[in-house]
RNA sequence: GCCGAGGUAGCUCAGUGGUAGAGCGCGGCCCUGAAAAGGCCGGCGUGGUCAGUUCAAUUCUGACCCUCGGCA
């Protein structure tokens, strides 16, 4: 039986991915599924960078403008919305396109996430009270003694790692490193191709710069006025954007400090999409300072025809 | 012109008579329910220039150049 494709844009933020997915969807009779933690979030616009109305209404996008600010979110969340999207789209005789920019999000509805319980929030605040009184160390020596495989992997600093180890074996009575392993993502149904977007680390550094300058531009800061106000869950206030204005807001540095802030921050996060996605070698990379949008779309379709 | 302070890593600066460090930046990497999160690793740089003292000077002395304050 002929698997149905499933084709995946991604790349650093900054890149051009809605631009470039939204003009692909449109040869393509595609749907966009948004692997984007942040376009998830109603009333976040300016700083998630979401598609624009016009956009919107030339493709249709699923998984954007869908939660409230006090929603958490989660790549479990995600994908158990994402993986039926994908089916529904693709018996509307649609090609489903997965566009985002999150390492983990894709990485999860490719190969699936194994199946564990949720987050124990009392457990969490616990392990970390303790961890601020006697150590990130004595949790992590704990982790040894339950999953030494893990606790080899996690470093002792990384309390954030060892918390959720230690949850996973808390609830569950078995540890992490054997629920590893037991993972069935959308690989194993459809035939995936993956996309990078990519260009020189100058040219996106420049345009990440302009774009923060425009962000502001467009009210940047009323909209996180905005959120402040509707108690924004742990997901959503982590979203860049939100945190460097805050501290204009608070009056801790000034405008322009909040603008710089962004910038630097922003880079980093590309820096690190970019680290994670490279060790994928099942990407395709399109170089869009070597290869133009259009060209690039033409070699897509085409690839899709065969 | 005079007085004072200073010129050390891309930036801000610390320190030492035996040729140098820290933060940030920058680069590399890890990643399984917060992932736009969290964590790890990476520092030879004409020590402003030239000369002197010394076994040895980035560190002491002198001259010069430059920067910043103050006075004219």
């Amino acid at each position: 039986m002929k698997r149905e494709r499933v084709i995946f844009i991604i790349g650093p933020t900054g890149v051009g991915k809605t631009a470039f997915a939204v003009e692909l969807a449109k040869r393509l009779k595609g749907e966009i599924i948004s692997a984007d933690s942040m376009q998830a979030y109603r009333f976040m616009d300016i700083m998630s960078q979401k598609p624009t109305p016009g956009e919107r209404k030339a493709v249709l996008h699923h998984l954007v403008d869908f939660l409230d600010i006090d929603d958490e979110y989660s790549a479990a969340e995600f994908i158990k919305r994402a993986d039926p999207l994908i089916d529904k789209i693709i018996k509307k005789n649609k090609r489903p396109l997965v566009v985002g920019g999150s390492g983990l999000y894709i990485k999860a509805l490719v190969d699936g996430l194994f199946p564990a319980p949720e987050k124990d929030t009392a457990f969490r605040k616990r392990l970390q009270k303790e961890a601020r009184s006697s150590g990130t160390k004595k949790l992590h020596d704990r982790l040894k003694i339950i999953d030494p495989e893990a606790s080899s992997k996690i470093h002792h600093n990384d309390l954030r790692r060892i918390i959720r180890a230690l949850e996973i074996f808390h609830l569950t009575g078995t540890p992490i490193s054997a629920h590893k392993g037991m993972t069935k993502g959308i690989k194993d149904s459809y035939a995936v191709r993956l996309y990078g977007l990519i260009m020189p680390r100058p040219m996106l550094y420049e345009r990440i710069e302009k774009r923060a300058d425009e962000m502001l531009e467009a009210g940047l800061v009323e909209e996180v006025k905005l959120i402040r106000r509707r108690d924004p869950s742990m997901t959503a206030s982590s979203s860049l954007g939100y945190k460097e204005i805050l501290g204009y807001l608070d009056k801790r540095y000034s405008l322009d400090c909040a603008r710089e802030l962004l910038k630097k921050n922003t880079k980093h996060l590309a820096k690190k999409q970019l680290s994670w996605f490279k060790a994928d070698n099942r990407i395709r990379w399109i170089d869009l300072k070597e290869i133009s949008q259009e060209n690039a779309i033409r070699l897509i379709v085409t690839e899709c025809k065969v």
